[in-house]
DNA sequence: TCCGCTATTGAGAAATAGTCTCAATAAAAA
DNA sequence: TTTTTATTGAGACTATTTCTCAATAGCGGA
């Protein structure tokens, strides 16, 4: 596995790049998310600082968080309504996700011919593309057995 | 263009299916949204009833139109991170979005190979798919060409 | 190395969006 | 018509994110 050099490098290229500051703080985030493995958010990477002796506020890391997107360390996984979280993206394929709306399970799928049909579309309509969000919901297997008594939420 | 009788007609067996009450506000919420032709949020809805002399309650609004989604009527346009967006899925066939990240330009684009696909990554996880969400951004034609002056943003 | 300019930070206030509470009201069942 | 219980309205409340502004710290130049 590439180290965080890489990409802690990378960041302050697209740091200069942009004529913003390559501070303390921005490389201690930097550093943190390099180091997670699954998904997170803001508050887990401002208690990962905390633990190794970072005092950093929250909203630094929100600020940071995007800079680090931009930067193409972390891609953002944006749940619909819930709070922002984030995964490594650095060394990593593009890939979805497929969430469990019962257990909350989250697979990542990797699936080539969505980017190209998503390249495709845009192209049809002249447009540049820059992102794009893409989740599968639906229920896993396991919660699909346990399926049932599907209850009719009331309020 | 289908009226909206048979909308109403829809989400009264879908009420009455769940033993929930057929109730004055829920049509009203239900005849307002089936006449939108655009995308709509909460308050927009809210807005609309009230120029027809109905006053519902923004919390009303809030809990029917999550039913008239289920039932089908509309569907939700899951912005990533604004305010919920629906807009009128009864007699209209499945798209996605293309959405201008410099102008808010929306085009819709209809590409059934998309859920075909998506089926096809769920089956393959075992999951029953419920739903997606699935917007592609980037800039329009119009917001390319004005492209050039690409300032960073700050704080 | 020191200086000066200005971006960045921190802490809390504010904004934003949506949910919850509970008494009053109105559907539906009896 | 009466009874039962879901729904409504208004505002309080929650959660998440952004903003404000004084203090601090990068960075470029002398």
């Amino acid at each position: 596995m590439a180290g965080a050099g890489s990409g802690i490098d990378r960041f302050r290229a697209f740091l200069r790049d942009r004529s913003l500051r390559v501070t303390e703080v921005r490389e201690r985030v930097a550093l943190a998310v390099l180091q997670r493995h699954g998904h997170f958010d803001v508050d887990e990477v401002v208690a990962e600082l905390r633990r190794g002796g970072t005092r950093a506020s929250r909203a630094t890391v929100y600020r940071a968080l995007p800079l680090l997107e931009q930067a193409g360390l972390i891609a953002a996984t944006t749940g619909q309504r819930e709070r922002q979280r984030y995964e490594r993206a650095l060394d990593r394929r593009h890939h979805d996700h497929l969430v469990c709306t019962r257990c909350k399970r989250v697979v990542e799928f990797e699936y080539p011919a969505f980017e190209i049909l998503q390249h495709k579309v845009a192209e049809m309509y002249g447009f540049l593309l820059t992102s794009h969000t893409h989740q599968l919901f639906g229920l896993c297997p396991a919660c699909r057995r346990r399926e049932g008594a599907s209850r009719v939420r009331h309020r």
